[in-house]
DNA sequence: CGACGCTCTTACGTAAAAGTCAAATAACGC
DNA sequence: GCGTTATTTGACTTTTACGTAAGAGCGTCG
């Protein structure tokens, strides 16, 4: 596991540019360490910035991929704060969920769409 | 099943706007009738809505949903049609298999956060 | 008949998430 | 040490997906 990364290595793994990551920081979701004015990454930024794009992949705004990180790294707070997060967490949960289900309709939909294709492929070489 | 949907009425039943479903055909996502000037959207409208909404939900672009909507009416086209057709759901599904993936992580990163906050809870139960 | 609600088109505005470019530093390879 | 490459900040631009406002046309309810 290496101690640092450059911006570039980063941006190399991931596809993405220096302005996006730039751009995170802007918006709190990572806080590099600085030698000089040079950004350096740790292993625990890189592990947020695959959360990130995860939650990308998803969907998710920026303010909504803030909220899950906090989440991640909330922590031992009072008990009202320490509801409140359970409470989002569920919410969260419960979207998640809601997604799956739209994937699950959307790859039935799409195997059909396969099966016809295939099945009008037989027809076709069979009809020739 | 009703004939046809008014337009207000479809924005009522998916919470949506007006300027949204006028914006969706524009973009070629869909087509309602006209009676004069006026959207008569029929059931398969009102499908087709609901496809894009959950396109939506999934972080898919207008551009994607247009691409996935078009496979769902392909018509029985020639050979290299049908296998183009095939080779677009086949990355479609496994994009969508990366999302669920993606949600899986994170559905399970969040049953953690819950976990640890109910722990902390009843620590601090005990301890007061 | 008049007000009201629904609908239409056209056009400009906007927020989010970067892309792009410039000019200045900093670090690296030899 | 010096040229090349990487990195920084800052500002302006772009794309997507609508929001919003203006102005006008129908149908209907009282």
């Amino acid at each position: 596991m290496r101690d640092y990364y450059t911006i570039t290595e980063l941006t190399r793994e991931f596809g993405i540019s220096t302005r996006t990551l730039r751009f995170y920081e802007d918006e709190g979701l990572i806080h590099p360490l600085r030698r000089g004015r040079t950004r350096l990454f740790r292993p625990a930024d890189r592990l947020l910035v695959k959360q990130i794009l995860r939650g990308k992949r998803l969907g998710f705004s920026i303010a909504e991929i803030r909220e899950i990180i906090q989440m991640y790294k909330a922590p031992p707070g009072e008990v009202g704060q320490l509801r409140a997060i359970i409470n989002k967490a569920g919410e969260k949960r419960e979207e998640l969920r809601q997604k799956r289900k739209d994937i699950e309709d959307t790859l039935a939909e799409l195997e059909q769409v396969e099966e016809a294709c295939l099945g009008r492929l037989a027809e076709l070489r069979v009809t020739s």
